[in-house]
DNA sequence: ACACCGATTATCT
DNA sequence: GATAATCGGTGTA
């Protein structure tokens, strides 16, 4: 396993980017409680040109500033006034590119990630989206604009080869994007299920 | 299995 | 004042 340093965001092919990540491990070490969870869905946000996109037309926010940095940051938004939504920065300085974290396969910190999402919850419904996903791993507000780096919020590359298939669809509730709610900027990877017992 | 809907509030206009 | 890159509960089959 090596950590995936901050300059591997800085590409400028987002849509690239968002596929590379699947099969990543995504870490965190918050509250001194360390979680791991295999990235098993994204989706590509591409800045200025992207109607989907908070930074579309080149606006820029108190929110949207953060992804105008240079790849390799958190972008963390509250959503629909309850959950937090865990994106990578990418790109070069002043290219607001991100790519959204949609839902991980839980591998290490699982008691912890229980905790945190409720007893009750199932351990198929633990990280299977985004919100839910930065609720298991610990991730909120205060960690909007962290640099990922190894002892935070950092990926690994496994050894794993990715196996089974990753398709690309539309992206998920952006239904005012107009035309490009319909470009293929979501990525899903369905692991076999005996390539799925390795994995945890 | 799938459709519908209410919750709840920071952020932007 | 309206909107929102969601979630979980409820209802019907």
């Amino acid at each position: 396993m090596s950590v995936i340093p901050a300059a591997f965001f800085l590409q400028t092919d987002v849509v690239s980017l968002a596929n590379q990540l699947i099969g990543c491990r995504l870490n965190t070490i918050i509250d001194g409680k360390f979680c791991s969870g295999t990235v098993i869905e994204t989706e590509a946000y591409a800045g200025e040109t992207d109607k989907a996109s908070h930074a579309f037309g080149g606006r820029k926010s108190a929110r949207t500033s953060i992804m105008y940095k240079e790849g390799g940051i958190a972008y963390v938004y509250f959503c629909y006034g309850m959950h937090y939504l865990f994106n990578v920065v990418t790109a070069v300085e002043g290219v607001p590119h991100a790519i959204l974290i949609r839902a991980l396969l839980p591998v290490e910190g699982i008691e912890t990630m229980q905790y945190r999402r409720g007893s009750k919850v199932k351990f198929s419904q633990l990280t299977n989206g985004p919100g839910k996903l930065t609720k298991a791993m610990g991730i909120g507000k205060s960690h909007n604009g962290l640099t990922l780096e190894r002892g935070h919020i950092w990926f690994e590359e496994t050894s794993e080869k990715r196996k089974g298939e990753i398709v690309a669809t539309p992206r998920i509730g952006i239904d005012y994007a107009e035309e490009d709610a319909l470009l293929p900027y979501r990525f899903v990877w369905t692991p076999s299920k005996s390539h799925k017992e390795k994995l945890i």
